[in-house]
DNA sequence: GTCCATGCAAACGATTTGCAGAGTT
DNA sequence: AACTCTGCAAATCGTTTGCATGGAC
């Protein structure tokens, strides 16, 4: 996403040290975080920062179509700063949450039929199974 | 699914009226509700039904895979009692789900370098976006 | 008769909200 | 100085659990 200070203030938005920090966390990150890893992460440089703050972070990102919050795990939401169409493939044993770019994917559509009556946003494609490490005689 | 009795019993589960009316509640119903909807619906002639028996039956269900949770929305649990692969599409307004069965997506596979370190269970294709009583100056 | 399922109420955990004070603009 | 954001605590809501009783087998 890129730590885009100038995007977030023509939101509207106040750029404080609590967002900033957030928002250093996600640019780039890859690992899908609950809301709770990025308090717990965010916490070691800012500790008093609050679940109450992160959750308002996480909404104005959303608002602002930077950030994807992924339902994959029926108990809590992962977020994911990757903007790029793009697929996951998810360990349902360990519940690690992993990136896919299949080209052949880039081109998936609506039929006709339904396109026609649908103002389509964003597809998710997710693969669910159990990754090497978790198939094994211990998974 | 049918209302599959003999299946249910060789599993080792004992069919209730409470399960009976789960069941027939679910059997070919294609509108995607929430444990809540279940509840409701089997209210209707069973009263005393409570939470708890719902949220068991659906799980016996899952695990018997007969039912998929589908997560989608992420407030809340849908349930869908189609196996056959499928996809849904989902008013982000309205929050309706309708399944689509898109024959190009039947052959979806992970490519192989992703294939040959996961034991792949289900792949869900969920597409975002407004219905058509959702786009308009209303919605 | 055995053992699982039910229903109630309490527990739990993620997310949201209300509000007074602090900080950004 | 205006007005948003923060942090805390309480509230909310979906889901799970503990347990005594009831019912399927």
């Amino acid at each position: 996403m890129g730590i885009d200070i100038k995007k977030f203030r023509e939101e509207g938005f106040r750029l404080t040290p609590q967002r900033l920090a957030i928002l250093e966390f996600l640019d780039g990150n890859t690992s899908h975080p609950t809301a709770e890893d990025i308090l717990t992460e965010v916490r070691k440089t800012h500790p008093t920062v609050s679940m109450a703050t992160v959750y308002n972070t996480l909404d104005v990102l959303k608002r602002g179509g930077r950030l994807l919050e992924i339902t994959i795990d029926p108990r809590r939401s992962h977020f994911d700063p990757n903007p790029e169409p793009h697929q996951h493939i998810i360990c349902v044993t360990c519940g690690r949450i992993d990136d896919l770019f299949i080209d052949s994917l880039k081109g998936i559509e609506l039929p006709e039929d339904a396109a026609s009556d649908f103002e389509l946003i964003e597809t998710h494609v997710n693969f669910y199974g159990r990754c090497r490490d978790c198939c094994g005689p211990g998974g």
